[in-house]
DNA sequence: ACCAACGGTTCAAATAATGAACCGACCATA
DNA sequence: TATGGTCGGTTCATTATTTGAACCGTTGGT
């Protein structure tokens, strides 16, 4: 291991719980030997990636990062980065790939990513707007909302865009619940007939949900094995672009898919 | 120079202009060797702080820097605290407030709030790089720095930003002065032309400067009137983003400005 | 067809990192 | 007030990593 992985996998050991480490802490986390972790550490403090607390005591991250981190989303549109993921999605389950964000009380399409696999696919339009009761995406994103916004969707008047939409408020929460206990949101035929689709939320770096990707695929080619072959995708794609936008998901989020 | 100090001070060569550098572009940039450019950048690759943006194209800067921002954040509220004070500063002076902190010989723009009542303002730049001889905050920032780091800053070439750039060592000393005797740094048109600041140092838990907190307005509005009223307002802002951040100024920092 | 510049690789020589032992300071407990 | 444990930090001979000139194969412009 070169010594820059070691300086700076010793950052991976800061956390929102452990905020601050002492230099022996530091020393028994990493395994290294404690001169070792003192001159890194003191080298990363004259660089501003760690800062020392008080007068000889903690240590925790520095401020360099606040400066690097807005260069970094200059330099990289949250865009450019879910259309990477999409489209690995897309190749690794042949179907149609599609990351929407949050705004106001309606999704709107970010990116989408198509499969050349198949001659029949779901299609999406740019900018697309989608409803939260209608779309897996939607589900997926109520399931973590504050429950004083779930109220206020489904207080207001929902409307059916097919005759399998589901309009009723009790029902719709019972569907979000079965979204929290899996981690992730599926939906048939909810805002276009013919459509079945998987959806995993977005997470912010304050750990509150902000979109979602999902898969979405015509009802016939939905088999079992597809389900199943959707869900691990969809799942390990979203944590890796709620990571990628610096996000992190809540601490009830379901890490691991229970089959 | 150790090695995690050179593999992080590539990280400096990246700005909004210049977001993705080649291997070659940094070799030359950095004036290291190209196998050792090469390498720290692929541990950096590893480590998600750098990433190359196609197949063996340029670099740019990672993901992990969100991350790791979001949990300084979450430790160290340091931005949102600033955010609230600036607006209020704005707010006071109907000018462009902002607050920067000291990151080696430079100072980092941390957060910045506009006042909506004129037209045109002094605008700013996410993480934007101000340099200590051409702005009020790094008059500021120096009148309260150790002797050494002063003689190291002065002793370095001083670029001129604008014809109006202070660049005669003796003539910064002098003015750091007059900074020392108000508690407060002025400057007209260094960084740029036709803008004119006022900045008061902030102080961390150990009294020692941190950054400083500024209001720039267009030259031509900053009459007396103007400079009377952000004088006032910068100093009481300051102080108490200086509290809010658990510093203390030094002892001999004028707390009464003396008109 | 050529040349220059690109990203990347090699390996002996040079240099920086390492770690066991050691400080003084602090803080409970005795 | 003694004492034992832990803290952050330091030392220096040993060791392992970093370094850099030269060298690939590839690409793109002329």
């Amino acid at each position: 291991m070169g010594t820059v992985t070691k300086a700076l996998s010793l950052l991976d050991y800061f956390n929102r719980s452990r905020a601050q480490i002492g230099l022996s802490d530091m020393t028994r986390l990493s395994g290294m030997n404690k001169a070792t972790v003192h001159r890194l550490l003191t080298e990363l403090a004259e660089l501003g990636f760690v800062e020392q607390v008080g007068s000889g005591r903690e240590y925790r991250l520095g401020p360099a990062f606040l400066r690097l981190a807005a260069l970094r989303e200059a330099a990289v549109p949250m865009r450019e980065l879910s259309l990477q993921v999409l489209h690995d999605l897309s190749d690794a389950t042949s179907e149609t790939a599609h990351m929407s964000l949050l705004q106001g009380d309606q999704l709107s399409t970010l990116a989408y990513a198509y499969s050349p696999v198949h001659g029949t696919k779901v299609t999406m339009e740019d900018a697309e707007v989608l409803t939260l009761h209608t779309t897996s995406s939607g589900l997926a994103v109520l399931a973590y909302s504050p429950a004083d916004f779930v109220d206020r969707v489904l207080a207001a008047p929902l409307e059916a865009k097919t005759p399998d939409t589901i309009t009723d408020p009790d029902q719709l929460r019972a569907r979000l619940r079965a979204v929290r206990d899996t981690g992730i949101a599926e939906y048939v035929g909810g805002f276009e007939e013919d459509v079945h689709s998987h959806a995993v939320p977005i997470f912010d770096s304050a750990q509150a949900v902000i979109g979602a990707v999902a898969v979405a695929a015509p009802v016939s080619r939905m088999d079992d094995t597809l389900i199943a072959l959707v869900r691990a995708e969809v799942k390990t794609h979203a944590m890796n672009l709620t990571r990628l936008l610096g996000g992190f998901p809540p601490d009830d989020f379901n890490r691991d898919i229970p089959a």
